[in-house]
DNA sequence: TCTGGGGTCCTAGGACCC
DNA sequence: TCTGGGGTCCTAGGACCC
């Protein structure tokens, strides 16, 4: 049989911030959304005092206060980095190996094995311990939903930090104790629907009718099922090309000024541009979308969108800003207080695959070769290098970033120092 | 005062065709 | 009095994930 495994780091956005600051061990620790608006990730300490995922800061805010919780904003360029030497490890020591997020991977093992996977499982996670710092669970099981299964158990009841569900009566024991809300597919909709068939636990859901439910849900939780029952409908991807690029920010400011918004839209599509040609990727068109503060209970709100389809895809960032500025003039309206702005690169394809006619020659190559030209002084002497114009220079917009730790791994300027002190 | 950002997949329903 | 039916393609929106 096949197993798979799933490693996932210990609260890991916490766990970095402890890395490179011992003195945080043991305290409670949140980390910000963008902006600093709401907490993204928590250590165990502050889950503890009860402080929810996702909740506005500033509900919480005398919590934090009063139980001395240390707020960060994120700081994604050490979270990045770690991650990065995190995967590198695991590929090192694994075949078959996703990147399902910043901080977990699959790993197939396939069958026959010949080695005893558990004991395996326990010097993976030694050696990414060892070698960076970060803590990690794993969960064993013959499908991925069944590994993430094992992976909450892992996480909170057991002293290895490693646990396999193959076994067919551990399964069982565990389904029935595991509540099916947190089984991975299901969200907060789907476990109220189940609630109408009595269904509370993962052992309620592996044993129910799989036709009956299929008729009321979709093809996806028939899978769920499916794989809780140990037969794999979900399998290992390794190809990481997205089918879509999304970039958009909250403003730190609220703003009515259209260069404003217009500056934003050309940073956000520079970026997105970035990421396009890094996967060797042409964009077809894009969405340009601009919001005021939904939340707003006095303020009059707006919120609009509009797209653009090229003649022929590129991943040319002049012409794509070019682009992004008609749709966000269709769409500013004067007079309102705008919160958010954002857009989207719509139907990706490959870059080799473009189709030249006579009536569409090739993307101009010199153009394509500054594009990279820029793409690599950025990459290696730091992402503001060189940019366009239309970004702006003031840029009044930018988010909100006031608790950032120091970038450890990534920025000379922010090195973590070790100093001795002789004794007497 | 203060409410994230970036993705995927599936379905329903409309438009259109023969 | 009676107003087809099947297929495809596209899009918007919902649900989920981290």
């Amino acid at each position: 049989m096949n197993i798979f495994a799933l490693i996932d780091c210990n609260n890991f956005y916490a766990s970095c911030e402890r890395v490179f600051d011992p003195s945080l061990q043991n305290k409670p620790i949140v980390i910000l959304s963008n902006n600093d608006g709401c907490i993204v990730a928590r250590s165990n300490e502050a889950k503890k005092l009860g402080i929810p995922m996702g909740a506005p800061l500033y509900k919480w805010q005398e919590v934090c206060k009063k139980y001395q919780v240390k707020v960060f904003s994120s700081n994604y360029a050490l979270y990045g980095d770690m991650s990065n030497r995190i995967m590198h490890i695991l590929k090192e020591l694994c075949e078959n190996i996703e990147i399902y997020s910043i901080d977990e991977a699959f790993v197939l093992f396939k069958a026959p094995l010949k080695f005893d996977l558990y004991k395996y499982a326990l010097t993976i996670k030694q050696t990414i311990f060892q070698q960076t710092g970060i803590p990690v669970s794993i969960g064993l099981g013959p499908s991925k939903t069944l590994a993430k299964v094992a992976n909450h158990i892992a996480k909170k009841n057991t002293s290895t930090g490693v646990f396999d569900i193959t076994d067919d009566y551990i399964r069982n024991n565990t389904l029935t104790y595991f509540p099916v809300s947190d089984i991975w597919g299901i969200g907060r909709q789907i476990t109220k629907k189940l609630l109408n068939y009595n269904i509370t636990t993962a052992k309620h859901l592996h044993d129910f009718d799989i036709k009956t439910l299929r008729r009321e849900f979709s093809v996806v939780l028939e899978k769920t099922i499916e794989e809780l029952r140990g037969i794999p409908c979900i399998e290992l991807e390794n190809i990481t090309t997205k089918k879509q690029i999304v970039s958009s920010r909250s403003f730190g400011k609220t703003t009515t000024q259209l260069i404003q918004v217009e500056e934003a839209i050309s940073h956000y599509t520079a970026k997105a541009c970035v990421k396009l040609r890094r996967q060797k990727s042409l964009a077809s068109g894009i969405m340009v979308f601009i919001h005021t503060n939904l939340f707003s209970k006095n303020k009059p709100k707006y919120s609009n969108s509009a797209s653009f389809i090229f003649i022929k895809p590129t991943s040319d960032t002049g012409n794509i800003i070019s682009s992004a500025k008609l749709c966000l003039k269709k769409i500013f309206k004067p007079g309102f207080e705008y919160k958010k702005a954002g857009i989207m690169l719509l139907n990706l394809v490959p870059e080799h695959i473009e189709q030249h006619d006579i009536f569409n020659p090739a993307e101009d190559p010199k153009k394509y070769k500054l594009m990279l030209a820029i793409d690599s002084i950025n990459a290696s002497m730091g992402k503001t290098t060189l940019f366009f114009c239309a970004e702006g220079i003031n840029q009044k917009w930018q988010m909100k970033s006031l608790q950032r730790s120091p970038r450890y791994t990534t920025n000379w300027q922010e090195l973590p120092i070790a100093s001795c002190r002789k004794k007497g």
